[in-house]
RNA sequence: GCCGUUGUAGCUCAGUGGUAGAGCACUUCCUUGGUAAGGAAGAGGUCGUGAGUUCAAUUCUCAUCAACGGCUCCA
């Protein structure tokens, strides 16, 4: 017998060789028919494999992630099976669960054969037919050697290059009707359970992620066990795209792009201008109070500046090409540390100096591939919330943390919740190409900022290869409407650019030594940021963002010198405000501006002008009552300058 | 940059080998209406751009540009 403990503490025993499913089972049959794996000892694996060993087990439903996972991973080899029914000769390399989006894709060589929408529409169907077989998934070990001859005989290179990076012992193979694969699973007990079936889309994927390989052609798609969940992941995906920025920033007048203008150059139109000025207000404002100073500094420099700062060699590829006077090539600048380095350097500098933190608001231009454009997420035009400290290393855990400190005062202004911190550090095998070549200087300061971030328990994820070429940062990572990830806000270390610079300061007895830097950019640039506070908000920006804050609606024309009264004193109070004197019913006028999502609608007819006040309309919300007009504007300059999310 | 899809009015979209249509928005007129769409009329597009096939191309073919979905990249 084995002992078998369950979440809630409780023990039962069982004869050896019993699988999840039976225990399963004999809890309820209910239970067992909702089981699709099982966490035995934390491992997630069938649901059907034979339990030897006392041990901890969760049963896993669609509710765990690992019952979800290996779910689509089985619809994955289902959607498989399909593929090779309707397109034998298809050789597949891999096929995962995915969690965003959610559900499965699986890479093939379909040689040459090209796959459309109506071939996915095939698909489904076909899968919908195996699924109801209710076909085992079935698990076996397999020798290397018989593998290989397997896949050798197959003709099938792909999996024979998995292979190779398996050892003898570690190798399973699944197989559900027609359709044999080499995986470690697990797998559903059976395709039984996959009853709604949705292939999403097609496209191309380099073997192993490498440009230089093959593209393979990717199918994406996502299954549920009922039509119902299905639906309302459909009708959630309706949604997200509902609050898409490029969808918003059109409907609100924020931004616009021009084929004439440019791919990845944003034109930012009188709605979007005063989000931007609104956003350097609070910038300017909160770095003055930090201690910093402004800088102003050229688009331009010569080609010797990013010489000098190293970015050249690393990242050419990601400027536009130099334009060339006068026998000198001048670049568009796609940072603005080396301009700020110039200033540093510009006089000399004491310890006393120390800190020193230089901000600008910088445009900068950085040549993204054609690909990579996205809305204002990714755009090749960009203003930076930029900053450089400049201070001793006894400094820099103090300065460091005061920007971390920043990023969360500024979050809790906008109401971010949903973000991951990334402390991104380099990768060693990559010293001397993407990173610096300065081993110890790596691990120093990655250590520094670890303890830093540990110390002042803010949590954190480390990910190897993300770190910038000059030093370790910490990244603010976000999601668009449609789930697409960003670094919204950085903070960085560079320990590289002070001594190429030659930046010195005169310490306390005497010496000559370099500063750290730190660069930093908590709202991220102009671009990204609006484009994420639009999906974030869905367009309903708090007031003291709200291009438009308060719209008068007159009831009819007859009130249209009393709607201009109104309008004056809102406009004294540097309310944005705007009179609707279309001569609309009232109705309409409130609808259009509902949906143009002004914060506040002041309706005024023939009782409000004889009151000589005001009734509020709060969007989203409705009538709120009516106000006296200094009642109100005290009201809404209060929200206003407390930059309220309210 | 690579694979795939798309490109018709300001927006959302229909449509055709014989030079185009709807709804909303816009303009004008009527209406002066109390908390999410009052009515009528009108204006608006050489169908992304260039070339080819054809008697004839917005429609078919090719190229190109851009957008979109991925991949790669992301200081």
């Amino acid at each position: 017998m084995i002992k078998i403990t369950f979440p809630d503490g409780a023990v039962r025993e069982y004869a050896e060789g019993t699988t999840p499913l039976e225990i399963a089972k004999s809890i309820s049959e209910g239970l067992a028919k909702k089981i699709l794996s099982a966490s035995v000892d934390g491992q997630v694996q069938d649901a059907t494999r034979p339990l030897y060993k006392s041990a901890s087990l969760k049963l896993l439903s669609w509710a765990d992630d690992g019952g979800k996972f290996a779910f689509w991973h089985s619809s994955a080899h289902l959607m498989a099976e399909a593929v090779e029914s309707l397109f034998p000769g298809v050789k597949f390399w891999v096929g995962p669960p995915t969690q965003n989006p959610p559900g499965f894709y699986y890479d093939m060589d379909l040689g040459g054969t090209q796959i459309t929408e109506d071939d996915l529409r095939r698909l489904e169907a076909k899968m919908a037919e195996l699924a109801k077989k209710n076909e085992v998934y079935v698990r076996k070990e397999m020798p290397k050697s018989e593998a290989l001859r397997y896949f050798t005989e197959k003709g099938d290179e792909y999996k024979l290059d998995l292979l190779q990076n398996l050892n003898d012992g570690e190798i399973t193979f699944y197989t559900q009707g027609n359709f044999t694969d080499l995986c470690r699973g697990p797998h559903i007990p059976n395709t039984g359970f996959i009853k709604a079936i949705k292939l999403t889309n097609i496209a191309g994927a380099y073997w192993k992620g490498d440009e230089k390989n093959k593209q393979l052609t990717r199918i994406y798609g996502v299954t549920f066990p009922s039509q119902k969940e299905l639906d309302e992941y459909l009708a959630m995906l309706e949604e997200a795209k509902k609050r898409d920025h490029r969808k918003l920033g059109k409907e609100l007048g924020i931004f616009t792009m021009d084929d004439d203008v440019g791919p990845g150059l944003a034109l930012w139109m009188p709605n979007g201008t005063i989000i931007i000025e609104e956003l350097e207000k609070l910038a300017k404002e909160t770095e003055l109070a930090a201690g910093y100073k402004r800088v102003v500094t050229p688009h331009i420099a010569k080609e010797n500046l990013y010489l000098t700062s190293g970015h050249l060699p690393y990242y050419q590829d990601s400027m536009y090409p130099p334009m060339e006077l006068e026998g000198v090539k001048y670049y568009l600048k796609a940072m603005n540390c080396p301009h700020h380095h110039k200033i540093f350097a510009a006089e000399p500098k004491s310890y006393k100096d120390l800190p020193l933190r230089l901000a600008e608001y910088g445009t900068c231009y950085r040549y993204e591939q054609s690909g990579e454009l996205f809305g204002l997420m990714r755009v090749r035009c960009l203003h930076m919330n930029d900053a450089h400290i400049y201070c001793t290393k006894q400094q820099f855990a103090q300065e460091f943390k005061a920007v971390n400190d920043m990023y969360l005062k500024y979050f809790k202004i906008f109401g971010i919740e949903k973000y991951i911190m990334r402390l991104s550090l380099h990768d060693p095998e990559k010293l001397g190409q993407k990173y610096i070549n300065e081993p110890e200087l790596w691990v120093e300061t990655e250590n520094l900022v670890r303890e830093v971030m540990i110390e002042n328990k803010v949590p954190f994820v480390e990910v190897k290869g993300e770190g910038a070429f000059y030093g370790p940062k910490i990244d603010v990572q976000i999601w668009s409407a449609i789930g697409r990830e960003f670094t919204l806000a950085t903070n960085q270390v560079d320990f590289a650019q002070g001594r190429r610079f030659n930046l010195e300061f005169t310490t306390k007895d005497n010496r000559s030594e370099t500063p750290l830097i730190i660069h930093r950019a908590p709202l991220g640039t102009h671009e990204r940021f609006i484009g994420f506070l639009l999906e974030h908000y869905a367009g309903n920006f708090p007031t003291w963002l709200s291009p438009l804050q308060v719209k008068v609606l007159p009831i009819s024309d007859k009130f249209a010198d009393y709607a201009q009264t109104v309008l004056q004193s809102l406009k004294n109070a540097d309310i944005r405000s705007e009179v609707d004197d279309r001569s609309e019913k009232i109705g309409k006028k409130i609808r259009d501006t509902e949906l143009s999502k002004v914060p506040y609608m002041l309706v005024i007819g023939e009782k409000e002008m004889n009151e000589g006040k005001i009734a509020v309309r709060k969007h989203g919300k409705g009538d709120v009552g009516t106000k006296n007009m200094e009642e109100f504007i005290s009201e809404i300059k209060t929200e206003i300058m407390s930059r309220s999310s309210l």
